[in-house]
DNA sequence: TTAAAGATACACTTAAAATGTATCTTAATG
DNA sequence: CATTAAGATACATTTTAAGTGTATCTTTAA
């Protein structure tokens, strides 16, 4: 069981961006940063800007920034819109046949624990994520007022 | 965010068998059933059969049974067993090393919502998921001392 | 001894995730 | 108005892990 790469970076994207409100953030600048590659994190930023968690501004001196406050931001909620697919097993998925189908106990199990899952991430925003700033940004190597090279 | 194939038919096995415990039921039964090959069962019921959850007996007249009573297979402790990985992101691996890593909350907060999904999983045993064995019997296509043809 | 079962090993296929490259569009600025 | 720097889009390629297939070995009952 893992969430895919995809949700992760988008989480740790929020969370940079997040933790240098006051500057637009390059793709580029991201990239370098978590050392992935740039088309990679284009295809998450586009989700990002598409879903409304990032506001995008093209051409020069544009940039990334956070679409709604941090505090705004809930964590499941970011989870949830990222991940491609939440079909746990086969059987959640509408052209499934499964034998047991009709009242089987197992589909419930584990739509419960998924459920469980979410809960708890919804109990955090972006914001919790980003206490202790100043430490954020020296761990992220960000400096004050002056992009990466 | 999905659990194995493997995963889902480990459990949908263990509830073959527990649905069946009048006689041994063979690999080859269960592959027709659930319409996937030989090889993967095959290799699902051996890690069920390494990990105790399934009995297993070779030769003329072998087949599988359950390893244990049902009431004594906890479906979370099947999960957490069966699944390959638990390393919902990247930074949950030891030789990861994300910028954030020291104090990061995500890595904290996916943990425990991990852990509420396992948590859920684990009210549950094998017997919960085999309530109305007729009923069940029925879907699955046993018949009464009959194997598969 | 034979047949029927699981066990093991390994090669192959498939699907999805991740990466790479190229090109288009937008916006600031000299 | 040309240039430059940014995001947006499209598509092809690579990589990885999950699943499948085939062959052979081992065990056990009859």
């Amino acid at each position: 069981m893992n969430i895919t790469q995809h949700t992760d970076y988008a989480l740790r994207v929020l969370i940079y961006l997040g933790a240098c409100p006051e500057r637009r953030v390059t793709v580029k600048e991201v990239a370098e940063r978590f050392d992935i590659s740039r088309s990679h994190v284009m295809k998450i930023v586009n989700q990002l800007v598409t879903l409304g968690f990032v506001e995008g501004l093209r051409g020069k001196g544009g940039g990334l920034r956070l679409g709604r406050p941090a505090g705004e931001i809930g964590v499941g909620e970011v989870v949830r819109r990222m991940e491609p697919g939440f079909d746990l097993v086969d059987c959640f998925r509408a052209e499934s046949s499964c034998l047991l189908n009709a009242n089987c106990r197992l589909k419930g199990a584990l739509h419960a624990a998924l459920q469980a899952f979410l809960a708890k991430l919804d109990e955090l925003t972006l914001a919790d994520l980003i206490v202790n700033q100043p430490r954020l940004r020296d761990q992220l190597g960000i400096v004050e007022l002056t992009p990466v090279a």
